[in-house]
DNA sequence: TCTGGGGTCCTAGGACCC
DNA sequence: TCTGGGGTCCTAGGACCC
């Protein structure tokens, strides 16, 4: 048996958790850059606001006082998911972090009666010490735990559980979720079940030829379609595997063909990826560089490069994947277009060792700028980001994305936590 | 005017080997 | 005119996840 726990609109709850006051109204939490809204409070979803909506679609209902919106403060979520992850561990130790609002347990020791009970308290548990209300789903295949978790979000409110054990609970989850609602069913396979008359998860685990799934849908599709009938095809992943690929990429805040502010953004983002790759203990074989601009502009100033180098000696160190980094850039910058994006993606990892540096002819300099590097990562762990930082990046960072309803970080900066002030009649 | 960011997995098809 | 069989590895691109 496997339980998943997730978070009810969770960046719209951390917000609400030390604003209060936010409860009073539906509000909407921006992606990046302010650009769309990438969580909704339950009446939000109510008021018909889409997930992805544009902001500028937003805002009239912004300066209306309906609805209101906050930055996306991704310190205060991962800290509340920190929290919450404790309190799931204590009640259900074998457990995967599955995202930044969602966890699977294995629960196969517990008995079935006693089960039920636990997700009822252990939600009352998260909810009572971090204020996060949550949602959970029992089934016998992760699949089965995550289709339970919607029926329990749907059809479930007062106690937020869900529990598949009966084949009557498995038919009564699987009918009420349409099919694109599966978990592993995206928007491109969801229109081909739709259009072959299989509207439901009910209607898709009813198939009963194997080879047809396989066939349309590749192994993934059959391995759903095995999970929704109580086939366990989908393992525990307790253990993260380390990363194939590390990428840092953002839109600017505003629009622009400025070389030297495309070439210090690239150069921030850069100084954002290399300490995750060092921290892994890993080097970059291969680097590359994309440049675009949005999508939603008009044909002839669509742009969109990307060039890829390998690196060798494999490195890790910011001076040097920066060098490259500015190289891939030279070589697809063309001035003239409204660019919106620059972004690093760094991959072909090796494992660090001593007998790379040892190869490498000028191995006592690098070694210096090796420890540099590391010190550095230090520091600003220590300190906070930027605290120490190369002078290839520039202090103004105009190309900045917009964060204009930011938060504060209530649980991770000493200057944002809450204050409580005893009313003057306890002073008296 | 204004539309996010960061990943994984799978497959088809090309290049290459003997 | 006719042009094998069997395999691996790599890459681009699509689909999916949150």
């Amino acid at each position: 048996m496997y339980a998943l726990i997730d978070c009810n609109n969770f960046y719209v709850s951390c917000e609400r958790v030390f604003q209060p006051w936010l409860r009073l109204k539906p509000g909407v939490v921006l992606s990046n850059n302010d650009g769309c809204a990438i969580a909704r409070s339950q009446e939000a979803k109510d008021l018909g606001i889409k997930m992805g909506a544009p902001f500028f679609e937003l805002e009239p209902m912004v300066k209306a006082g309906k609805i209101w919106v906050r930055s996306s403060n991704y310190t205060l979520y991962q800290d509340m998911m920190r929290r919450v992850t404790h309190i799931i561990q204590e009640m259900w130790p074998e457990m995967e972090i599955y995202s930044i609002d969602e966890s699977f347990c294995d629960v196969s020791m517990y008995d079935r009666f006693s089960l039920e009970l636990m997700a009822i308290e252990l939600r009352e548990r998260i909810l009572q010490f971090t204020g996060i209300p949550v949602c959970i789903g029992i089934g016998e295949t992760k699949t089965l735990a995550k289709a339970a978790n919607r029926t329990a979000k749907k059809h479930f409110k007062d106690t937020g559980v869900y529990f598949i054990d009966t084949e009557e609970r498995r038919r009564f989850a699987l009918q009420n979720l349409a099919v694109e609602d599966v978990w592993g069913i995206g928007p491109a396979k969801a229109a081909a079940l739709i259009r072959a008359g299989y509207p439901t998860a009910w209607a898709f685990a009813s198939i009963k030829n194997h080879e047809a799934i396989r066939d349309m849908f590749t192994i993934t599709g059959l391995r759903t379609w095995y999970e929704l009938n109580g086939t366990k095809a989908i393992q525990m992943e307790y253990e993260q595997p380390d990363k194939k690929g590390i990428c840092t990429g953002r839109s600017f805040g505003q629009k622009t063909d400025d070389y030297v502010q495309i070439e210090d953004a690239l150069c921030a983002y850069v100084l954002n990826s290399a300490p995750k790759v060092r921290e892994q203990g890993l080097l970059v074989g291969q680097l590359q560089v994309f440049l675009h601009t949005s999508r939603f502009e008009v044909n002839n100033r669509i742009k969109s490069a990307a060039y890829t180098m390998d690196i060798n000696p494999p490195t890790s160190l910011s001076q040097e994947l920066i060098h490259y980094a500015v190289e891939c850039l030279k070589r697809i910058y063309a001035p003239g277009y409204p660019y919106q994006k620059v972004g690093v993606f760094m991959t072909r990892f090796s494992k660090e060792s001593a007998g790379q540096l040892l190869l490498h002819e000028d191995n006592a300099n690098r070694a210096k700028k090796e420890k540099l590097s590391h010190l550095m990562d230090k520091i600003n762990k220590t300190w906070g980001k930027d605290t120490m930082r190369l002078a290839a990046m520039s202090y103004t960072q105009p190309w900045k994305a917009k964060h204009e309803f930011l938060s504060q970080k209530f649980t991770t900066r000493i200057e944002d936590v809450l204050v409580v002030k005893p009313h003057s009649f306890f002073m008296r």
